[in-house]
DNA sequence: TGCCAGGCCGGGT
DNA sequence: ACCCGGCATGGC
C-alpha cells in the first residue's frame, strides 16, 4: 500500500489551499511562515474587511499593512516581504495573476526565489496552489515524516526532498495538492506523538 | 502555563 | 557547508 493511499484513505481529500483566489493564496503563503493557519486567516481577514485583498489597494496603503497582519505574527518582517512581493507582482504583472501565464514554471520559481524573503517552501507553495504549477511543496512535516520512515537518508535538503517526490511521483498538480496538504495533516495529528504512519503495514517504500 | 505554529535571513563557526 | 538566534501573535 502506498503511503499517499493510506493517507487519503484514513483523512479523506484536504481541499487545499483555503483561499478564494490566487492572490489570497499568495498573501498567505508569506503570512503563514512558521505561523499557525489560524492566526493567519485573522490577518487575512483584516485585509478583507478593510476591503484592502488586491495588490495596487495594498501596495497604496502600505504603511496600514503591519497592523492588518498583526495577529499572524512577526507582523514588521512579514509586512516587508509581503511588500517586496506586492512590488514585484504590480510592477511585472500588473498585479495579475492571468499574467504569469506564458512564463515557464522553472524561471517563476528563480523570480519568486529572488524577492527577499520569499524561500522555497513559500515559493512552491505559490507555484502549486495558486498557478497551479506542477511543484511539490516540502515543509517541516514533510522532512520530519520522511526522516522518521526512514525514506530518505538525509533530511533537511530541500531541493532532494523535492526532487524525490517529483521523479517518483507522476506530474500531477492535483496529486501534488493533496499529497502535500495529506502529510500536513499527518503532522498536525501524528508527528508530535511520535506515532508511526501505519502500524499495518510496515513496507510501504513507495509514495 | 509554556510551547509552538504550513520559514527565512544573517552571522558565526 | 551546517548551526543558531531573531522575528511575535494567539490557541491549546
Amino acid at each position: 500500500m502506498k503511503i499517499y493511499n493510506i493517507l487519503f484513505e484514513r483523512f479523506g481529500p484536504q481541499n487545499w489551499w483555503p483561499g478564494e483566489s490566487p492572490f489570497e493564496v499568495m498573501v498567505g503563503a508569506i503570512l503563514t511562515q512558521n505561523t499557525n493557519w489560524q492566526n493567519v486567516e485573522k490577518a487575512i481577514d483584516n485585509i478583507k474587511k478593510a476591503g484592502m485583498l488586491s495588490p495596487h489597494k495594498l501596495l497604496e496603503n502600505k504603511e496600514r499593512i503591519p497592523q492588518l497582519i498583526r495577529p499572524s505574527g512577526f507582523y514588521k518582517l512579514k509586512s516587508k516581504r509581503l511588500i517586496a512581493f506586492l512590488e514585484y507582482f504590480v510592477h511585472n504583472y500588473d498585479g495579475d495573476a492571468e499574467n504569469f501565464s506564458g512564463k515557464n514554471t522553472d524561471s517563476l520559481r528563480r523570480e519568486l526565489l529572488s524577492i527577499a524573503g520569499i524561500g522555497p517552501e513559500t515559493a512552491d507553495s505559490i507555484l502549486l496552489y495558486a498557478l497551479n504549477r506542477p511543484v511539490f511543496v516540502v515543509d517541516a512535516y514533510t522532512c520530519r515524516i520522511l526522516s522518521r520512515h526512514k525514506l530518505i537518508s538525509r533530511n533537511k535538503d530541500y531541493e532532494e526532498i523535492r526532487k524525490f517526490f517529483e521523479e517518483n511521483l507522476p506530474r500531477s498538480v492535483r496529486l501534488y495538492n493533496e499529497y502535500h496538504a495529506l502529510l500536513v495533516k499527518l503532522g498536525k495529528e501524528y508527528c508530535k506523538k511520535n506515532e508511526p504512519l501505519c502500524n499495518t503495514c510496515p513496507l510501504y517504500n513507495t509514495l
